[in-house]
RNA sequence: GUCCCCAUCGUCUAGACGGCCCAGGACACAGGCCUUUCAAGCCUGAAACGGGGGUUCGAAUCCCCCUGGGGACGCCA
C-alpha cells in the first residue's frame, strides 16, 4: 500500500549542513514518522562549480549525528538526472510552453539594471519571448526559457504560512535549461518531487516566493502539486539571517564543542515550533506532538545559551553509559585513555551537574586521571599549611581503615576526625580538596574520594603530607 | 527599488470562540535560601501585547494605516 505521506530534504552540497538546514530535515523527518511516511534524501549538486562531495559527506555524517537519518539506502543526486529533466524542458518546448532566449548575460544585467533605477521590478524584459529568428538562424546559443502567462495569479496552500497568491504578472520568465543546456533548480525541483512521489515540501522560508514558478510549472506538465510548508527563517542575534559571522553554525561544530545531538534536536524544535508551555522533548514526544500547524510565521533568533541551558539539562539526565562514550573522544584529545567502564561512570556521575558541556566535562575530569596533582599556587599557599598536617593524616588513617570506600564511608571517616580536632567540615575539605584535586573548586569531596578510588585518595593524601612537611622544614617564612 | 510574508518580556514562546490576561512558561539577568568549594537546585524580582485609528458593552486577540523586521527579485540552490 502506498505511504499517504512521503517527504524529502534536499540539501544543495555547497557547505556544511548548518542549523537552519538541520531543522529543515527534522521537521521533515518529526512529520513524516508521525504520519508513518517516507522520508527521502535528494542531494542537489546541479550546481557543479560549488557542490563537492566532502560537504555531501558531511551533511550525511550530521544527519547520522542528530539521529536524523531515516531516509533509506538510496540517495538522488540530481548531477545524475540531467537528461530527465532535459526532457521535460524540452517537453514543455515543444508544447509552446517555453521558449528559446539568445539574450547575452550583459544584456540582462543591463535591463535589471536599468528596471531598478525606474523603480519597476526587475524581472526579464521578454526580448525573446516571441521569437528572435535571426538569431536563431545563426546558431547563437540560447537558454530555454518558460513562458509564463501575463495574466491571472497563482495560488498555493501553505500550511504554516496559509493560502498564498502571486500575480503572474510580477513573476517572471525563467530559466529552465541554461545555455549551456544544464537544468536550473526550479525545473529539478519539480521533476524530482514528482517522480520521488513526494506529498509534503517541507522546506524553508526562503523558497516561498519560488513555490509560485513551481506551481506554473507543475500546471504547465500537467501534474498535481504536492503541500507546502516553509518553516521562518532561523535569524542571528543582530535579526540577521544566521550565517558564518554569528559564530557556530555548523552542526558540526556543536558536535565538536560537546553538545548532544539529543540537545540540539530538542532546541531546534523549540525554534519555531511549540507545544504550549514544554520545553523538554524526548525524539518520540516531539515526533508524536509535532505539527506543522503549529509552526509560527515569523522567523526566529537563535539562542545559544538556552541551547546550552538545554544540553545541561540532558547532560544531566542521559545515562552515564552513553555519556562517557560521547566523552572518551574528548578525554583523549586531551591525553586522557579511559575504559567505559565503572570507575568512568562514577566519575562522570560528579561531573555531571556541573558541567554544561562534554568539553568542559572532559576539562574537568582530567584530575582523576593525572599523574601528579599539580597544586594551584594559590590554592595550596592558603589551604595545604602546618596547622591543618595533623588533621590530614589523622583523615588518611581514618580511609586507610575502610574496606570498601564509598561516598558514606568517606563522610564518616571525616566526621571522626572533625570531631577529634574540633574542626568545622570547611576546615578540613578545602584542604582535602587541595590535596585530592589540586584546586579548591570540584564536586562534593566524599564524592570525589569515592570516585576518585582509594589508593588513589591515598597517595595524594600522603603527597600533601610531604609536600606540607616540606615546606614547613624550610626557612621560616 | 519592486513583490511577498511577519509583528507578545533582551531571546524562544503560551495566548481556540474577543471577556478566564492590569498577559503565562522557559533561557538570560538581579536578589535570597541551601552549602565542604564551585556549580546545580529552590524561592523571589525586574522585564512585553511597536504606534495610530476604528469595530465592540469589552481587543494582545477582528479591520485599516504607519512603523519595524524577514524573505525573494540569478543562465545559485
Amino acid at each position: 500500500m502506498k505511504s499517504p505521506v512521503r517527504t524529502r530534504f534536499a540539501p544543495s552540497p555547497t557547505g556544511y549542513l548548518h542549523i537552519g538546514g538541520a531543522r529543515t530535515a527534522l521537521f521533515n523527518v518529526l512529520f513524516t514518522l508521525q504520519h508513518k511516511g517516507e522520508f527521502l534524501l535528494r542531494i542537489e549538486d546541479t550546481d557543479l562549480e560549488r557542490s563537492s562531495e566532502v560537504y555531501t559527506q558531511n551533511i550525511l555524517e550530521a544527519l547520522n549525528w542528530l539521529g536524523l537519518d531515516y531516509y533509506g539506502e538510496t540517495i538522488a543526486h540530481q548531477s545524475k538526472r540531467i537528461e530527465i529533466y532535459r526532457e521535460y524542458a524540452l517537453r514543455l518546448f515543444e508544447e509552446g510552453k517555453a521558449y528559446r532566449c539568445y539574450c547575452s548575460q550583459e544584456e540582462l544585467e543591463a535591463a535589471r539594471k536599468a528596471q531598478m533605477k525606474a523603480r519597476k521590478p526587475p524581472k526579464y524584459p521578454g526580448t525573446c519571448r516571441d521569437g528572435r529568428s535571426e538569431r536563431e538562424l545563426g546558431g547563437a546559443p540560447y537558454a530555454l526559457r518558460f513562458k509564463t502567462p501575463k495574466e491571472g495569479e497563482t495560488t498555493f496552500e501553505d500550511i504554516v504560512k496559509g493560502p498564498a497568491r502571486f500575480a503572474n504578472e510580477e513573476l517572471e520568465d525563467f530559466v529552465l535549461l541554461r545555455s549551456d543546456g544544464s537544468p536550473t533548480y526550479n525545473l529539478c525541483v519539480v521533476v524530482d518531487d514528482y517522480e520521488m512521489g513526494i506529498t509534503h515540501v517541507v522546506r524553508g522560508d526562503d523558497h516561498f516566493v519560488n513555490t509560485s514558478k513551481q506551481v506554473l510549472l507543475y500546471g504547465a506538465l500537467g501534474l498535481a502539486t504536492p503541500k507546502f510548508a516553509h518553516v521562518p527563517m532561523i535569524l542571528g542575534a543582530d535579526r540577521q539571517r544566521l550565517s558564518k559571522r554569528h559564530g557556530a553554525t555548523s552542526v558540526q561544530a556543536y558536535k565538536e564543542t560537546g553538545y548532544f545531538p539529543q540537545a540540539l534536536v530538542n532546541y531546534l524544535a523549540r525554534l519555531g515550533w511549540s507545544h504550549g508551555d514544554q520545553e523538554v522533548f524526548s525524539f518520540e514526544e516531539l515526533v508524536q506532538k509535532f505539527r506543522l500547524e503549529d509552526v509560527g510565521k515569523s522567523p526566529a533568533v537563535f539562542n545559544p545559551q538556552k541551547l546550552l541551558w538545554l544540553n545541561h539539562v540532558y547532560m544531566k539526565s542521559i545515562p552515564v553509559q552513553e555519556i562517557a562514550g560521547r566523552l572518551l573522544p574528548f578525554m583523549k584529545e586531551r591525553g586522557i585513555e579511559a575504559d567505559n567502564g565503572p570507575e568512568l561512570w562514577g566519575r562522570i556521575d560528579t561531573l555531571r551537574e556541573r558541567s554544561k558541556t562534554l568539553v568542559e566535562m572532559a576539562d574537568w575530569i582530567g584530575f582523576y586521571y593525572a599523574q601528579n596533582v599539580e597544586y594551584e599556587p594559590r590554592a595550596s599557599e592558603r589551604y595545604l599549611r602546618p596547622e591543618i598536617l595533623s588533621a590530614l593524616e589523622a583523615l588518611k588513617e581514618n580511609l586507610q581503615q575502610i574496606e570498601k570506600l564509598d561516598e558514606e564511608a568517606a563522610k564518616r571517616a571525616f566526621s571522626g576526625v572533625l570531631e577529634a580536632y574540633g574542626l568545622s567540615l570547611g576546615e578540613l575539605a578545602q584542604p582535602a580538596r587541595v590535596a585530592l584535586t589540586g584546586g579548591t573548586v570540584s564536586p562534593g569531596i566524599f564524592e570525589v574520594i569515592a570516585a576518585m578510588g582509594k589508593s588513589r585518595a591515598l597517595k595524594r593524601l600522603q603527597e600533601a603530607i610531604a609536600f606540607i612537611r616540606a615546606k614547613g622544614s624550610g626557612p621560616l617564612d
